[in-house]
DNA sequence: AAGAGTTTGTGAAATTTTTCTGAAAGTTCG
DNA sequence: CGAACTTTCAGAAAAATTTCACAAACTCTT
């Protein structure tokens, strides 16, 4: 209850997790969880989910744990939930593109996607998902931006495509990117990146693969037993 | 040079994007490049770097930096990609799981798709990516497993089928899971699992806006106090 | 209402991860 | 060859993060 720390960027992923199990115990009828049930289910240290929850006050009762519904409302409003968040893909017109600009997923936590990006003449125009309207050239991203105040990016390019499309991206007044590119793009001042590499996913998984193949040897003597969480 | 400690997961991560950085510095015709040059490129402390790599050797020079070409061959074992890695996606109906099919970025890096499973009978028995097959149904994973050589599984299925496809996924006999369902899957002693959680990454960004909209600060000592619900 | 049993919140300890630093090794140039 | 640079390697220090451990707060039972 004295000073406040800055929390960690992996405390912010986790309050994420534990707002998503939350709502399905809300779904459940569960009224109340305690550090040690949460942590139990997301394979935590209950005094983790406690310090982690610690960073931006006292939510629960002593002897009870956590009132579900209230928990997960005050982690809505810590990770800035109650408002929607409108979203644009720049890369409508790729598989990815097309799959996120459709994923109903994102609605159901108020992220709304309302514009979609592309530079290829043959997607440009076309409407693939109704809500976001026809996929406009990169060119308009400035104007959209303002007009329909996007504040998330969402980058679904190839690597090549980096090149042309970095500068629209930084300056189109967007504070937040998400990156799929296979490229990694640097946060700055003004723009808060999040990459998400696929390829990174798999390799570290091949990895481990490696590893319990009965370590061929590249480094003498190791032995881990990794847990990755999201 | 003495004691070898086991490298935490992130070192492993940054070697996959080590690697495809040296990738594309080798496309450039570049034959040796510094710790620095690699750590500016990609926002990291030098030192990082050099720590990430003594994990698993002594890959430099002296007054001089790593080969490229070397370096990215080293990387490439160490993360065990000589070897082709055979990958089958559940949920391959989904439009995640389609774009995942036909995505052939991840074949480039020595991933393959071999097989689609699906639980949806308007789908099974249909042909998304031509190199995967037809896609069958999830009853028949153990068998594919072992015939495909299947190591590697990522799930793109909806948060209510985990149920329904968990217990298939542990005892298919594969060793790696990749999984996009919005539910944390928790690793085993047999079954590495990383979770990429689109609406996580999304939430975060989320939180980041709401910390450049309000100040700097997190929200203030009084968040209240409790009343569990009783 | 007292005692037994829970569970949070938090300072302190432990652990992990990152960064610093300086010696060692290599290169380049005069 | 020697001096001036460069850059890796690795031990030490620093910083960040996680876990421990226990007092405080609350509930429940008798």
């Amino acid at each position: 209850m004295a000073k406040k720390l800055v929390p960690p960027q992996a405390t912010i992923r986790r309050l994420s997790v534990y707002l998503r199990y939350l709502s399905s115990l809300e779904n459940d009828g569960v009224k109340v969880i305690s550090s040690a049930d949460l942590a139990t289910r997301l394979a935590l240290n209950p005094a983790q989910v406690r310090k982690d929850l610690a960073y931006f006050g006292e939510f629960g009762k002593r002897g009870v744990g956590y009132s579900v519904k209230k928990l997960r409302d005050h982690i809505i409003k810590i990770l800035g939930l109650q408002q929607v968040r409108s979203v644009a893909i720049i890369g409508a017109g790729g598989r990815l593109g097309r799959a996120l600009a459709l994923y109903t997923g994102f609605e159901k936590r108020n992220f709304k996607v309302k514009a979609l990006f592309d530079i290829d003449n043959s997607v440009i125009g076309t409407t693939l998902a109704p809500e976001a309207g026809a996929v406009l050239h990169l060119d308009e991203l400035p104007k959209i931006v303002k007009e329909r105040n996007i504040e998330i990016l969402i980058l679904t390019i190839p690597a090549e495509a980096i090149k042309s499309v970095y500068d629209y991206v930084m300056l189109s007044g967007v504070k937040a990117v998400l990156n799929f590119a296979p490229f990694k793009l640097i946060s700055t001042e003004d723009v808060v990146v999040h990459n998400v590499d696929l390829t990174t996913e798999l390799e570290s998984l091949s990895y481990h693969l490696r590893l319990k193949e009965s370590g061929i040897d590249i480094s003498p003597e190791e032995n881990g037993i990794d847990d990755t969480g999201s």
